[in-house]
DNA sequence: GTTGAGCGTT
């Protein structure tokens, strides 16, 4: 199940979603994307499950983390 | 030592 992540804090890293979403499920892949030329982060990932994906959504989505709320979604590139 | 709507680079 691809996941989009978004409104993530400066502070979170791909290690950090990997973690944040592992709670609820299997994490396949956890990537935040950076920009391409300022390698800084774009405040926005894509986290990749393979088991508890929906879960993950439905505790994650709004929810606080590092000092923001995540807005947690399934990606775009669905299907 | 900065910024904040938005769906990625393989």
């Amino acid at each position: 199940m691809n996941i989009y992540v978004g409104n993530i804090p400066w502070s979170v890293t791909d290690d950090k979603l990997e973690e944040l979403f592992a709670q609820f499920g299997t994490v396949t892949s956890a990537k935040i994307i950076v920009d391409k030329f300022s390698k800084r982060s774009r405040g926005f990932g894509f986290v990749e499950m393979a088991d508890g994906g929906e879960q993950a959504i439905a505790e994650l989505n709004d929810k606080d983390f590092e000092g923001r709320p995540l807005v947690v979604n399934e990606s775009r590139s669905k299907d």
